[in-house]
This record gives C-alpha cells, structure tokens and sequence, in this order.
RNA sequence: CGGGGUAUAGCGCAGUCUGGUAGCGCGGAAGUUUUGGGAACUUCAGGUCGCAGGUUCGAAUCCUGCUGCCCCGACCA
C-alpha cells in the first residue's frame, strides 16, 4: 500500500486586532436571525405540534411527509439529537454512520426486499443497479459486522447511528410525528449467546429511560408487538397525549417510578431496574389483556389513555446474523450466527412528541433541555439609550455565561413581542423595558408557569445563568 | 390502498351555482402618529386563479384528463 500524505492547507494570516469582527458573533439577534413565524395557522396542519411548529417557524413542508428543519427546529432536532448521542455513549453504545442508500442485493440476503413492499423507496442508478433509501439498517450493520468480527472477544458491541429514514408512508400525517423522511437513532447489539445478549437490551432499556428523562418526558415501556422487525422480546417507548396515535393501558404508578441517574453503572447487574419498570401493567391496545389488566391493577389506578411511541427495543436473536452469515467464533472453537438487537428512538418525531406534551394556548412551553434558546431577550423600546444599553449588557452578559439567548431587538410593539416569544416558547423571556429600567429592573418571566419577577440587571442574570 | 375534500397574492379566505376589468383580512414596503400583551391612518407593491386540453366573441367560473395537498379508515417509529 502506498502511504499518502494529507496536505493542510497552510493557516491564514492572524485576524487583524482592533476592529470586532462582527460576523462571528453568533446569529442570535432576531433582526439578523431567519425566524418565519406565522401569524395564521396554515390550514393543512391539524393536531397541535404540527400547527405551533409550522407557526414558530421551525418547519417547512417540502412535500406530503417531508419537511425542511428552519433554524429554529434544527436547533431543537440537534438537541435531542445529542441527548441521545450522550446516553447511547454513557451506555457503552459505539457511534458511526451508515449511508442513506443501501443496495437492494444487501436486503436481498435476509428476504427483506421482496418483504418490504410499497413503503420501501427503490431507486434505480445510471448503471441500471437497484438501490433502496434505507427504512432502517439491520441488513447493512450484519454486513459491516460480519465483515470485521470473527471472535466472542471482540463482543458484546453496541453500534449506533443517527441518521435521515424514509419509509413511503401511505398516508403521512401529523407533521414530524409521522413524517416519510425522519431522523432516527437506531442502536444495533451483537452478542455471543442469548443471554450476554439480554444484558445488551437491558443496557439500552436503561438508556432509553434516560434520554427521556432527560426531555423531561415521562416514557412508559410497554409490552408490544415485534411487528415485521420480527424477535420474541420488544418494548415500545410511549409518552402519554390525548392526542396519541394508539390507545395504551397502564397502571398509574408507572408514572412514578425512579429513573436511574447519570452515575448508573452500566457494566453492573441492571436486573432490578428492568423488573422495576416492567412489574406493573403498561400494554398498547395491540397487545392489550383486558382480563391480566383488571386482574393486576386496582380500578383506581387505571389507566386508559392515548400515547406517542418514541422508541422502541428488540431483541431479535440470530434473524440476520443467520441468512447473512455472520458468524463468530465462541470460546469452544465453534462458529454460531450472532445474537441481536436493534433499538430505535424517534429523533424528529420526537420533536413533535414533545410539543404535544409541552404546550398551552399561546404556544410552545418548551422543557429546558431542548429549547432551541434557554432565554428570549426582549427589548421593549429599541433606540431608547437607556433600555438598549441594558439590553447590549444582558446581552453580552449572557452570550458570555454560555447561555443561549435570542435578543429580540426588533422595532415592533411590546405586545407583539411577548406573543411571539410565548409562541417559540423558550423557557425564560428577560423583559426590558422603560418602565421597569426606571427602578433599575428588569422582568424575567417563566414561560412554563406564567411567574414574572423584577430583578436587579446583575440578580437577572445571576439568577439565569446559574447551573 | 378504499372513502371524502380541496387547489385564487407569503398566510387565511370570498368570488365558481347564474361566464363579462380578480377581491377581502393578515403579512410586506414607504410615511405620520404611536409604544408593557399581536396599534391607527394614508399610500404602494404583490396573482399566467394547480397543470394540460376543450366549449365560447369572451373561462377563476362550464366540460375532459392529469397532478399536488388535506381529512376519515386500514397500515406504520
């Protein structure tokens, strides 16, 4: 092999000092920011997330089921996107990325071009070969796996990706909750035996508590089906809404029960927190035992309600390990096809899902987590020296904490403003203004409870910045 | 994929039945007065009426075909 050498191109010269460079400073005045609210709700929108998120401007739909992410939605998407990144990692789940296109011989293998059917996107190239948009990536991680491990050493490995799906829904409906082009997080495991391989679905259960949780979601494991992913051991992730899209049942405790910190030992016996959660009565109507659920839960604690699923686990033993062939080699000599699972989390649906779930009259209250901006910063007077000097010092004084703050310095009138900032629903608006600069205040307001406080510019900020 | 709708300015809509200069509200631009919960007034810009045929002196309007999009159902992360 012929080494070759990267050529860097060589630094450029040192930015010149004095004069601030003003196009680095990040995009976060709304006169610079691109933020398309609407004023009226398009009328192809009908449940609640679709119609704040095409309001707030975080979408564009392209065409039936696909959408563009506006500035606002991309920085929503990635932040759900990077609490599942930093969950799968604390798991011990192993990052890379697979391609969009597949090749239709690579799902010829396991028998799932032919099983797919009409909601599999097939594309033909110049060279006359049939390729596939991949709906999910079992075949083509086997094939990665298969092509490297050989050895029960090299396992267990968890690998995972976050990466755009489409699927030809026949009827794509509620905005990014179903969507044919969304961006998913799907987890693979590979296992010498069925039970290491157990553990591997325990560690991503637990993980998947986490991500949730973190959301400030409350997602409910629940017994489902394994659909045509096939396996014997499945859960699916739901959030309860009454505007769900499957009825669910379940005991009312479930709400209640703890979900492991961040210093959760994965490599540790996770047994006792499986059992936790998957003691008490949590079905869809799929799987629903009307008779099991009345049996195990008193009729107070009942419940009867809608949900979002947001994720789901599998364990599918040697399904494609066995046709692909790919096998290694346990600590007898003797070859065997691995054990897997594959454990998906909804990243764009679930942007929709937490909107259904976060949510008033006026807009979008959204969790701290995943606000695409932590505080709205309102001037109420621009070219009024006093409130726009405060304003340049909350400001600055914020961007320097690491804060994220949209600066609305816009000309419009107050009530305009404050609409718009409970419309994009960041969880904290620093209101300035004449009156309240007067007694050297300024108001900071809580989206998510409605409170409003006055507080000293310094306290403001104190009080925002900390933790 | 069955059933039902809909397509007119960036968004929400009227006009179509009964063919005759394409309208309203919001939004946008300019100006004046305003300014702590989506301001008022004046002026202006913006539309091959989804596409293609047809009927007619004349089509947003009538006829035929096609397409996009939405809703209900079945199906799905």
């Amino acid at each position: 092999m012929t080494p070759f050498t990267i050529v860097w191109s060589p630094p450029g010269a040192p930015d010149p000092p004095g004069e601030p460079k003003k196009d680095c400073e990040p995009p976060m005045r709304l006169s610079r920011y691109f933020l398309p609210i609407l004023r009226e709700t398009p009328k192809e929108a009908e449940i609640v997330s679709h119609r704040l998120m095409l309001r707030a401007g975080m979408i564009r739909q392209e065409a039936s089921g696909i959408y563009a992410w506006l500035p606002l939605g991309l920085r929503v998407l990635q932040k759900v996107g990077q609490i599942v990144r930093e969950e799968m990692d604390r798991a011990g789940a192993i990052e890379l990325l697979m391609p969009t296109l597949q090749l239709a011989d690579l799902w010829r293998e396991t028998g799932r071009y032919e099983a797919y059917g009409p909601e599999m996107l097939r594309i033909v190239d110049r060279h006359k070969r049939e390729l596939l948009y991949g709906p999910t990536n079992e075949d083509m991680i086997t094939e990665i796996f298969r092509a490297y491990i050989r050895s029960y050493r090299d396992l267990p490995k968890i690998l995972y990706h976050i990466q755009w799906k489409f699927r030809d829904e026949q009827r794509p409906r509620f905005g990014v909750m179903r969507g044919r082009e969304f961006l998913m997080k799907d987890a693979y495991s590979f296992d010498v035996d069925e039970a290491s391989s157990r553990l591997s679905y325990n560690r991503m259960f637990v993980s998947y508590l986490r991500i949730f949780a973190r959301m400030g979601l409350r997602a409910i494991p629940m017994r489902a089906e394994t659909g045509p992913i096939g396996g014997d051991l499945s859960h699916e992730f739901i959030i309860l809404a009454q505007t769900g899209e499957s009825g669910v049942f379940c005991h009312a405790d479930v709400l209640n029960l703890p979900v492991p910190g961040e210093d959760i030992d994965y490599d540790a016996d996770l047994t006792p927190v499986i059992e936790a959660w998957t003691r008490l009565y949590a079905a869809t109507e799929d799987v629903h035992d009307a008779a099991r659920f009345e049996r195990e839960t008193p009729e107070d604690k009942r419940i009867h309600t809608r949900g979002i699923e947001v994720g789901q686990v599998f364990y599918f033993g040697d399904k494609y390990s066995k046709p692909m062939q790919a096998l290694i080699a346990g600590p007898d000599g003797v070859e065997r096809p691995f054990q897997g699972g594959s454990y998906g989390v909804g990243v764009s649906r679930l942007v929709g899902a937490l909107i259904e779930a976060n949510h008033d009259e006026a807009g979008i209250i959204w969790p701290e987590a995943v606000a695409p901006f932590r505080i709205g910063l309102a001037n109420l007077k621009v070219g009024d020296g006093a409130t726009d000097a405060a304003c340049a010092e909350l400001y600055a004084a914020f961007q320097k904490a690491g804060v994220d703050v949209l600066y609305d310095d816009t000309d419009e009138r107050p009530g305009a403003k404050f609409a718009k900032l409970d419309l994009i629903g960041l969880p904290y608006q620093v209101i300035v203004g004449p009156k309240g600069l007067a007694e050297g205040k300024v108001e900071v307001k809580t989206r998510a409870t409605g409170d409003r406080q006055s507080y000293p510019l310094a306290e403001a900020v104190a009080r925002l910045t900390e933790a």
